[in-house]
DNA sequence: AATGAGATCAAGAATTATTCTAAAAAAATC
DNA sequence: GATTTTTTTAGAATAATTCTTGATCTCATT
């Protein structure tokens, strides 16, 4: 754990949003203005590496990340674009009432959700 | 459908297996080898664009497409890298014994599996 | 058959997120 | 305190994809 590696750590902990890397990078610079961009790729590879942080992908966007460390699925809003972690059927691996042919062995499994969050589902018919 | 749209959406038909657009590009060119990248690019997105054809997305690997109309998820072999289709059972929309917290309106849902294929691990443990 | 409008194709440039490289800075070890 | 190792940094490189633009095709109309 380096200065910067802790920095970014708190960043994430502090807004548990999910974050891209370059949206990490603003708001480390408010505490750390000389950090490079290149410093926050490397240290989220550290972070995912050692299992602290987890990175989130939908598509071809950019990678978010994650402190989450529970396994957990994905909603994401397509008004205002938020990310919201969404806990899984404890009764896994395949859980989730899949009719998985049989020989396939799972072992891990990511779930993305797409549609409305509630505050921007609220805005629209109140 | 143009020439070259119809060949590539044959392509897709002919081998089930979601190849990349890189992939397709191979294969098309044995058919038709003026064919250029990008309009096995450009037609790939006019297909996905009439709903013949979808992309499937894992990570941040390329997109790859899939002719399978129904909704679907996907298993990926960590040992020989081939997809499979996977029925989703059809409680939908949130279905599989997800609990959703209240006010969250989902309208997709992308379904990623890895693990081992039937084929792999038959060889594994014979 | 020639014309022309509009759609499509194709070559290469541009873009974007990410990774790599190499040198400077910092930290750890002797 | 000198030496070795690790980390940071700026900038170049990469890979997938998209964009730009002129050439080519399609096809209804003369
Ligand atoms: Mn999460
Ligand atoms: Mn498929
Ligand atoms: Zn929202
Ligand atoms: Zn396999």
């Amino acid at each position: 754990m380096t200065r910067q590696r802790r920095i970014i750590y708190d960043a994430l902990m502090a807004k548990r949003d999910h974050p891209t890397a370059d949206e990490v990078f603003s708001r480390v610079k408010k505490t750390m203005p000389t950090i490079s961009l290149a410093t926050v790729y490397n240290s989220l590879e550290k972070l995912v590496e050692c299992g602290l942080v987890r990175q989130v992908n939908r598509d071809r966007e950019s990678t978010r990340f994650c402190p989450n460390l529970k396994e957990h699925g994905h909603f994401y809003c397509r008004e205002c674009g938020s990310v919201h972690d969404i806990d899984l059927p404890s009764t896994r691996p395949s859980g989730l009432g899949l009719s998985l042919p049989p020989g396939f062995k799972v072992d891990h499994l990511d779930l993305n959700l797409l549609g409305t969050c509630p505050e921007c589902g609220a805005k629209q018919q109140p």
